[in-house]
DNA sequence: CATAAACCCTCCCGTAAGCGGAGAGTCAAG
DNA sequence: CTTGACTCTCCGCTTACGGGAGGGTTTATG
């Protein structure tokens, strides 16, 4: 029989741990003296400490180990929770793995740029939403404003139902110059019924898209596009739809097009 | 100006994260108004805290991210920090490719033997100890006790300077039957002056030692070193040093020798 | 035998980054 | 005026312990 300080130091497991095992069921002391609270072990528990330390080894929980240790470990039960076990792992040397790589990425363009880059993209996912919208093929670009007057009546007669800020979908897989084929949209929170030439429909979620944010005027979001198209190459993604413009702060918010604040949402897919 | 709910879905970040940056001053509201509490943001935030989850999403702490969000961030501190990071990274995955190997292997062994195996092996840093020895060369593995004897004065003048169990530290660097060069000894917490043919030394820490526990009688110990050797061997790890067994519980503790429980300490270094 | 050193005990708090919920106040629409 | 959707603060919970306060116990030494 040891006192905890000498068990301790023959197992090579904190007193502090110990203490807290003995608290939660999972090791307890062979004897507790009643008046002195002094816990006492005995040598013939080492195997079992050394097992939950084994399992703990391999990054399983107290928790988990627990029911395998007392649970009469059924053998399958135990190659159950082994090979959940590698395939979290697996994920996770995955994951960080990925992050790995963009640590890196991110040093490589602060190299190039000598400064940090002035779009950082990140991957997320789009629910699925429901818009009122007006789908076109205008002249340029800039003619998107032909679109969005059109939808005014929303604004006009269903304010309350507005369930978030403008957005354009842009249609044509390639870029061009004329001729853009633009949906103007924006999200509503329930299916109203809408004059021609809105149509209201459910604008399906996409499980990953890279979106980055631009600030600044209009002119310049070729930049933005540029470094989504780049960070998507460098990544190892390859776009998967129609992109979309989010004007999460545009002319109706704010008088100076420098202020403004525009989401580009990207659908992609791992190459 | 939005509230927290509507920034929140803008944002795509929670409104619990939300309020939990406002309060360790990481994102603070543009505005709160001082009736209601309530809190007010600005689209214009939205880069701020698209960096702040981008930087996040490389699974650094608030706390850098804080510095490096408010500090002015130097470029070269923000390069730092990455480059620690990568480091980090590198290590928690060469560490997880280890743990997901030695899952591997413990499913496979599961497998073979149909069964948990006796014996988990598990790498550690034995500390250096102080211990007084009687070294010789006797004719078989059994012939130890003559060793042991000789450190009976230990006990009995020296009984309270005794610091841990009995150990025995197998100096033939290859197996062999007969003539055996072992080293008894016990461990003491003083440098103590103890006469022939007792000596007092330093037995040296290792940093990376292969262990495991035995526990059943003497006879069938060479179990244990199979199982450690073979451990040893698919693991990757070469033998580096004369291995040690620790007397956890022996003939001076309990009579019956199925009691017992020995560890075997040996040490390794990475193939 | 007294005392100091080493041990041991039980609380209680802290960790990182929020999540969940209770109870209460606020706001807009019908 | 009421209802429902929001919002607020405060509290507790998560993992696997570590640190420390305050107080009792054991043991070696003078």
């Amino acid at each position: 029989m040891f006192r905890i300080g000498d068990f301790s130091r023959l197992s090579f497991v904190t007193v502090k741990t110990l203490r807290y095992y003995d608290e939660i069921g999972l090791l307890k002391p062979v004897r507790v003296d009643s008046f002195t609270g002094y816990r006492y072990y005995s040598a013939e528990q080492l195997p079992r400490l050394n097992y939950i330390r084994n399992l703990r080894s391999l990054d399983l929980s107290l928790e988990q180990i627990a029911t395998l240790v007392d649970g009469g470990f059924s053998l399958s039960q135990m190659k159950n929770v082994l090979i959940v076990k590698q395939a979290e792992l697996r994920q996770r040397i995955g994951d960080e793995e990925q992050r790995l790589e963009r640590v890196g990425e991110l040093l490589r363009q602060i190299e190039k740029e000598d400064g940090m880059p002035d779009y950082q993209v990140e991957i997320r996912e789009l629910p699925s939403i429901t818009i009122a919208s007006v789908r076109g093929t205008v002249p340029t670009y800039h003619d998107i404003t032909m679109l969005i007057e059109k939808l005014l009546p929303v604004f006009t007669e269903h304010a309350t139902s507005i369930a978030g800020p403008f957005l354009a979908i842009y249609h044509d897989m390639e870029y061009r110059e004329s001729d853009v084929d633009i949906e103007a949209g924006i999200p509503i929170s329930s299916r109203l019924s809408l004059p021609d030439p809105i149509q209201v429909r459910d604008l399906p979620g996409e499980k990953t898209a890279a979106c980055t944010l631009h600030h600044g005027p209009f002119e310049t979001i070729s930049e933005a596009y540029t470094a989504l198209m780049q960070w998507c190459e460098t990544n190892g993604y390859e776009l998967a739809g129609p992109d979309r413009e989010v004007y999460l702060k545009g002319p109706s918010d704010v008088s100076d097009p420098a202020d403004y604040v525009t989401e580009l949402q990207q659908p992609v897919r791992r190459v």
